[in-house]
RNA sequence: CGCGGGGUAGAGCAGCCCGGUAGCUCGUCAGGCUCAUAACCUGGAGGUCGUCGGUUCAAAUCCGGCCCCCGCAACCA
């Protein structure tokens, strides 16, 4: 049985957090985006149409600092820095339908459709703020940024008292109607916890409004509000519209020009917003849904939340900059491989949990699981055909018995077990099941014996059938294993000389799908053996 | 009494939502096998599931108290 989630042919819309120009991408990117590019290869081997969406923030206030510092243009810089970006999801083979960059010209226009619309209806005003505002950070600062003493710190520099006119968005309006919608819909944030977290947050806050502008003479890169040309909006009605901007939100009324630009009816609302712990609230768990609200969009219309964890070091540490334990994804995928290293951050952390990354743990993955228990398997299951077959499978051998039985139940059994773990984003669980059947089919092998098969002539039909079995597991593997390791599940079918139709899909998936008379591949390592670091 | 997470074999983790013989990987000890990337298989040792109490026929799992660790300013998923 397949649940019927998946049954659906709506496009199943999966979006990540988009990630902020003003530096190269890291570990906690990178998992990031290969958590939601395995989730959406995962839901493409359901056969269902998928749409992932991904991108940049490239406004914002540390862009136009950092660009100035190198005098080159907020827009160069941006630019450079997504480069960066594009090229890591490229090597890490992040596979999304997408992208989204804020400075783009169909984002902007969505986002000041919208903030026209809010202007219009009267759910943004402009109003006047005094406080204290540091010179060198360029904020105001609020009570939270007193010391113990009640003062502001030498780090905010000269504090002075300051009135500034902004624009506000009535996000007190909306907050009961979100605390009734999150009552109601405790599947709208993954894992649960996080949910309670909401719950919690919302009940003891303040429903005061929200500051969506900054002046230019503050702030320059940004979308310019359009009822007032002195004033850029500020992030949440910049970076959060990003998730309807780009997946063609408006498109007839603003953008008719940009053909690019998927159908939105097919793909709002969002099956998942994946997105980190520390983004969660305020910006995805209350603005956005209040934004949504605000313009109209009713309850059955609201994407859900998919929050994960975050990597430490392999002490536990966070990683920060400052501390300089920053890990640099492409250069482990340099040593490991790609699929290596996405095996590693897949198998290796409960989604929605923090994980340690260490690099004996990596090596460990490399060359247990996936050098010793996939690589070598698949090794044995083409040599031996080799050596006593030559390459030549027969399918249908006039043998059977419960071992052959036990491998292919438990083949049979698995696009279930590991639908049980994908559909609740537990990637590590999905592998888990793999796992079982590779070690099933290495105990199989034990148990046959092929090579002692070979020798006697009368267990001729035997052998045959052991053959076909592990070949035709290392075909479901192969499967089984695309969305994690795609790169991988190629070269095993190389290697098995098989190629799956076009159009794929598990509702295909059956045993015996190697015909009679089937010709192996030439068998390679599939993990070579590291060199000693 | 701020919010949340965690405390499970030597190490790293899962299980906890929906109570029912404590599971995975590595390490370790002892065997086996030879098709294979010194690989693979079998068996053993090793755990009062932080702690105290409660509910229950039954608690790692539910409830309460306590202890310890980690996040919650900025860079930052």
């Amino acid at each position: 049985m397949i649940p019927n989630s998946i049954m659906s042919q709506d496009t199943f819309f999966i979006t990540t957090a988009i990630d902020y120009t003003n530096s190269a991408p890291h570990i906690g990117h990178a998992y990031e985006k290969l958590l939601a590019d395995v989730i959406a290869r995962y839901q493409r081997s359901q056969g269902r149409p998928v749409y992932f969406l991904t991108g940049v923030d490239q406004h914002g206030q540390k862009v136009q600092q950092s660009a100035e510092r190198e005098e080159i243009t907020a827009q160069e810089f941006a630019d450079r820095n997504t480069a960066l970006f594009l090229e890591a999801w490229e090597t890490l083979g992040v596979r999304y339908d997408g992208w989204a960059a804020t400075t783009a010209p169909e984002h902007k226009a969505v986002v000041q459709a919208i903030l026209q619309k809010l202007y219009d209806e009267g759910q943004i005003y402009k109003a006047t703020h005094t406080g204290y505002y540091s010179v060198r950070q360029e904020q105001f600062l609020t009570d939270k940024e007193r010391n113990e003493e009640g003062e502001f710190g030498s780090e905010w520099g000269e504090v002075e008292e300051r009135t500034e006119e902004n624009y506000y968005f009535k996000l007190s309006d909306h907050i009961d109607w979100l605390k009734q919608f999150v009552a109601g819909h405790p599947e709208f944030v993954f894992p649960s916890f996080r949910g309670k977290e909401l719950v919690n947050a919302l009940e003891k806050s303040d429903a005061i409004d929200l500051c969506i502008t900054r002046p230019k003479s503050r702030l320059e890169w940004g979308i310019e509000i359009p009822f007032d040309t002195d004033f850029v909006t500020f992030v949440w009605f910049d970076a959060l519209i990003n998730y309807i901007s780009f997946a063609g939100y408006l498109k007839a009324e603003v953008n008719p020009e940009a053909s690019g630009l998927p159908d939105f009816e097919t793909l709002w609302p969002a099956n998942v917003h994946l997105i980190g712990k520390d983004i969660m609230i305020p910006a995805h768990a209350v603005y956005w849904p209040v934004m949504l609200h605000a313009i109209g969009f009713p309850d059955e219309a609201m994407p859900r939340l998919v929050v994960h964890g975050f990597w430490n070091d392999k002490r536990g540490a966070k990683l920060s900059k400052s501390e300089g334990n920053v890990i640099d994804p492409l250069s482990r995928s340099k040593r490991f491989g790609v699929d290596g290293l996405r095996y590693y951050l897949m198998a290796s952390i409960a989604t929605g949990r923090d994980a340690d990354f260490s690099d004996e743990r990596i090596e460990e993955a490399y060359s247990q699981d996936l050098a010793k228990n996939l690589g070598n398997l698949l090794n044995r299951s083409l040599n031996m055909p080799k050596r006593y077959r030559d390459r030549i499978l027969k399918k249908d051998a006039d043998y059977d018995d419960a071992l052959n039985r036990e491998i292919r139940e438990a083949f049979e059994a698995l696009p279930q077990a590991v639908a049980g773990a994908m559909e609740s984003y537990q990637v590590h669980a999905a592998l888990e099941e793999i796992w079982k059947c590779l070690t099933l089919c290495n105990q199989f092998v034990e148990q046959t014996a092929p090579w002692v098969l070979a020798k006697d002539e009368s267990q001729s039909a035997r052998l045959d059938a052991v053959l076909y079995h592990l070949a035709e597991a290392m075909v479901h593997t192969a499967f089984h294993i695309a969305p994690v390791m795609p790169e991988t599940s190629q070269r095993m079918l190389v290697q098995l000389n098989y190629t799956f139709p076009g159009g794929f899909c598990v509702a295909d998936l059956r045993w015996g799908m190697l015909p009679d008379g089937h010709e192996l591949g030439e068998g390679k390592p599939l993990f070579p053996r590291l060199e000693p670091s």
